[in-house]
RNA sequence: GCUGGGGUCGCCUAGUUCGGUAGGGCGCAAGGUUGCUAACCUUGUGCGCGAAAGCGCACGGGAGUUCAAAUCUCCCCCUCAGCGCCA
């Protein structure tokens, strides 16, 4: 959420961000409908607090009054009267605020000044690469057609139990699945981040916390009045210290997490149907952290180096790009992708996407530090550390040679064994 | 699900019987003082409006009664304990 009073004192730079994010509709007029709300509030409050204060004055006086037994019944009259238009005045008033906070709830983050113009995600510029590519499309058996042939992978029998896109897992390749997950977080542990396994279901106000809802409920599977299950664990991890205030000398916080994710992939329909690419169900590991506003874009630096490690100790070749305004998620000021190299596609597939939500995620949830005497609202960054489906299909992919996936170093104490026979 | 206890500032707590300015302690910050690793004093320390002085709001949430609600009434939420059910 943005700070109102940004919206007030400074409108030119809020629509400006909004026109270098392309943003769809109408959020100029939103603008002006919200700064013409801020205007009425704070006339109709000014004159809410004046009444008040008058009847804040009122009340002593005939406590005193009705004590000496005195007549207090001019004083009783204004004080009547002052109730009755306080009634509506505080009618109007929530009504505005309510009106603004709509508005405010549905408009996106400022892209940081650092991020570069851009309109869709071809205008993403590429930060680095690492790492050589030795295979292509002409050299592997795809992730796909390797499940079919093995039977490891069986989207008949998931779309079966739940419905299309959504597959079952059998033997090494289910096992390989589960070694890449306490593999990814067997890293990021031992780098200070804390392990955390947080429910998988969460309330409305959670998901409101991180910018999911209320814009984006129909990307979401609802599962109550007010449950829904996660997309990602960046929900429950970030609203972990809603509405808390967090001690500045902890900071930054680092916080990991191993979750399924669910999504609808609504307006996906046609892309990826193939494979395990896009899933209406796929694990992820997750980081997420709480940092000094001082420092965020370091950190930043620091979470997506974390994240390209694991491609790094699992030798697949990939690059980082930087999105660009126009590719910006909704809560993000800066965000960078990395795309590991999908042999079978002859192109690099993101894996993971690494955003600073500078104070944006924070005010929605209120979450604040201490500095000096006064509180200041932290600032929240999320990485995937990583998305495991897509880690498998670029391990199965990159790693196959002769009828074998040959499993990295790091990864052989975790899956029991140096490779899995395909042929 | 049932019965009972509880929810007041970052933390702890007073106030609720009997309606009338929400007080104290700890922690933290700034300043001051003192002859010692410490103590003490003052001020500040939730949110909003305002240039400021100041004013208002805030006692889990909402509604009601009342001139006036932390306090009385009703509904809801959360939590703890016991019971029931249960992997």
């Amino acid at each position: 959420m943005l700070d109102i009073r940004l919206i007030r004192d400074n409108i030119e730079k809020v629509e400006e961000s909004l026109r270098i994010r392309h943003y769809e509709g109408d959020a100029t007029d939103a603008l002006a409908r919200i700064k013409d709300h801020d205007l009425s509030w704070r006339k109709v409050k000014k004159e809410d607090d004046e009444l008040r204060a008058e009847r804040n004055k009122l009340g002593p006086e005939i406590a005193k009054a009705k004590k000496a037994g005195e007549p207090a019944d001019d004083l009783l009259k204004r004080s009547t009267e002052i109730s009755n238009k306080i009634k509506n005045l505080t009618l109007e008033t929530n009504t505005l605020e309510e009106k603004i906070k709509d508005e405010l709830l549905y408009l996106p983050n400022i892209p940081d000044d650092s991020v570069p113009h851009g309109k869709t995600e071809a205008d993403n510029p590429e930060i680095r690469k690492w790492g050589e590519i030795k295979k292509t499309s002409k050299d592997v058996l795809s992730h796909f057609d390797l499940g079919q042939k093995t039977g490891l992978i069986d989207h008949e029998r998931g779309v079966k139990l739940a419905c299309h896109r959504f597959c079952v897992l059998y033997g090494d390749i289910a096992k390989l699945e589960r070694a890449l997950i306490n593999f990814m977080l067997s890293v990021q542990t031992s780098r200070g981040y804390l392990e955390v396994a947080p429910p998988y279901i969460v309330n409305t106000k959670t998901m409101t916390g991180t910018g999911q809802l209320p814009k984006f409920a129909s990307d979401l599977y609802k599962c109550d009045e007010d449950l829904w299950l996660i997309p990602t664990a960046e929900v429950p991890l970030t609203n972990l210290y809603s509405g808390e205030v967090l001690e500045e000398k902890n900071l930054p916080i680092k916080l990991a997490a191993y979750t399924p994710c669910f999504r609808k992939e609504a307006g996906a329909y046609g892309k990826d149907i193939k494979g395990l690419i896009r899933q209406h169900q796929f694990d992820k590991v997750e980081l997420v952290k709480f940092s000094h506003p001082n420092t965020s874009f370091q950190e930043l630096e620091a979470l997506t180096k974390d994240a390209e490690r694991i491609l790094e100790l699992l030798e697949i070749p990939y690059r980082v790009i930087e999105l660009c305004t126009g590719d910006l998620g909704f809560g993000a000021a800066k965000t960078y992708d990395i795309e590991a190299w999908i042999p079978s596609q002859d192109r690099y597939r993101e894996i993971s996407s690494c955003s600073n939500c500078t104070d944006f995620q924070a005010r929605r949830a209120n979450i604040k530090f201490r500095t000096g005497d006064h509180l200041e609202y932290v600032h929240t960054l999320n990485g995937s550390g990583l998305a495991v489906g897509r880690t498998l299909i670029a391990l199965l992919e990159n790693h196959q040679e002769d009828g074998q996936i040959l499993i990295p170093k790091v990864l052989q104490d975790f899956m029991g064994k140096e490779l899995i026979d395909i042929r």
